[in-house]
DNA sequence: GTAAAAAAATGATTTACGTCAGCTTTGAAA
DNA sequence: TTTCAAAGCTGACGTAAATCATTTTTTTAC
């Protein structure tokens, strides 16, 4: 399935383009896009980026998904987020003029275009459109993890896990679920055990049905009402 | 002492200002800012905006301290920032294009500058340098919020409370720390009974004093040593 | 296809923290 | 200065969820 995507793929043509910051380009803006991007394959577990080190440039999702966590106190991560095709990742460090406070590691392989810091930087400064979608995309993000430190602070653990599997249920969108039962819990925020036993009982209360490892979400309506949303 | 401020303030003289994003003005700048700018008195708990109102522009905290918050599904509120003089509040949702997702407070009487939508984005569009530093602020936040979710997630409500009084001790600065239990425990995260009970063990560590409501911090180090920083 | 390693699952036990209920202190307004 | 509601504090108690230990299943790599 990656297979076919193994390759270089064209800002022009990219099925991908269409859904991110770059959608509005017009023909000239998306091959000069086309010419300054580098096309790779990344495989599963890989990182992008590492807490602490100096951005270089951003990452365009072509295929696959992406976590963005950080680290707790004992290396623990905490899944912030989950991007998927389209996503562009790390640009928030272009402009902090900071090291990454985040990592970002491949969950499945992937097709990842890479753009330098010059050249991004200048597409910003040049073109309004993008610079005016990457600060909707900042406040948004802002006003999600508003929400997302309120769900920890205030959600039980089964509350937050039927919010998180509502999320993933989006991200996934055809797919079923497919992450390590420790990816989830470092999603939801809770340990191993813990989510193993929750997921159990969604599973008998069939709000889910479980395939191995991957997830299928049965009724998505009674996840949302126990999530409280 | 909020008397002799509770009057009309100049941009081109505003102690302020020099700390905001607006900082780096030029007099022209401040000169054109200050006839764009409304200032305004707030008595105490008095809200600057509510979720899901429209926002009308952007706020600039001259005098006094304001809590920006979200509300959890029974209306418990979840204090995700607490602002002082020199930032501006409320500028998320200019750039969003959606209603505020988070409510603005204040915790004291205050002096605030109101700018309205149209001039401040008309400023932003003009002033690469004011646009480069709400960039900056926007990425830094993102990053700040990255942490704050780790923390609800992976440290215990002790840990959560000395890393809160310590970057409280910052915000007040010179000040001691003045919020209700309420208020405190709404920012921590946790119960007020409980908040209580481990602000009493702080005080039996002689890490902290308390001065009917006030917080007096004794030992910092110690605090952050607990807080894991 | 098989072996080894990693991940998932289950059980037993502990505890940090929330909740409820009642009492005391504080500070704003009359 | 007195009053009274709001805020602060204390104790008793229950439970959600963490931790630790072990077994079973799945995945990976040869």
């Amino acid at each position: 399935m990656l297979e076919k995507s193994h390759r270089h793929v064209s800002c022009e043509t990219c099925g991908a383009r269409k859904d991110s910051l770059f959608g509005s380009f017009c023909e000239a803006d998306s091959s000069n896009l086309n010419e300054h991007k580098t096309c790779n394959y990344f495989k599963k577990n890989q990182p992008l980026f590492i807490e602490g080190s100096n951005p270089r440039g951003v990452f365009c999702l072509n295929e696959g998904k992406v976590k963005i966590f950080t680290r707790g106190e004992e290396g623990k991560e905490q899944i912030i987020h989950i991007a998927k095709p389209g996503e562009i990742v790390g640009f928030r460090a272009m402009f902090s003029g900071e090291a990454y406070k985040v990592a970002a590691t491949t969950l499945e392989e992937c097709n990842i275009c890479f753009i330098n810091k010059a050249d991004f930087l200048n597409m910003v400064d040049t073109n309004p459109v993008l610079r005016n979608g990457i600060m909707r995309e900042l406040s948004k993000e802002l006003a999600d993890r508003a929400t997302f430190i309120t769900n920890m602070a205030q959600k039980s653990v089964r509350e937050r896990l039927a919010f998180a599997l509502v999320l993933l249920d989006d991200i996934y969108s055809q797919e079923m679920i497919n992450l390590t039962r420790e990816d989830l819990a470092n999603f939801v925020g809770t340990a191993t055990e813990t989510l193993i036993r929750l997921l159990k009982e969604f599973k008998d209360d069939h709000l889910i049905e479980t395939h191995a490892r991957k997830i299928e979400i049965l009724d998505k309506q009674g996840l949302m009402n126990l999530a409280g949303v």
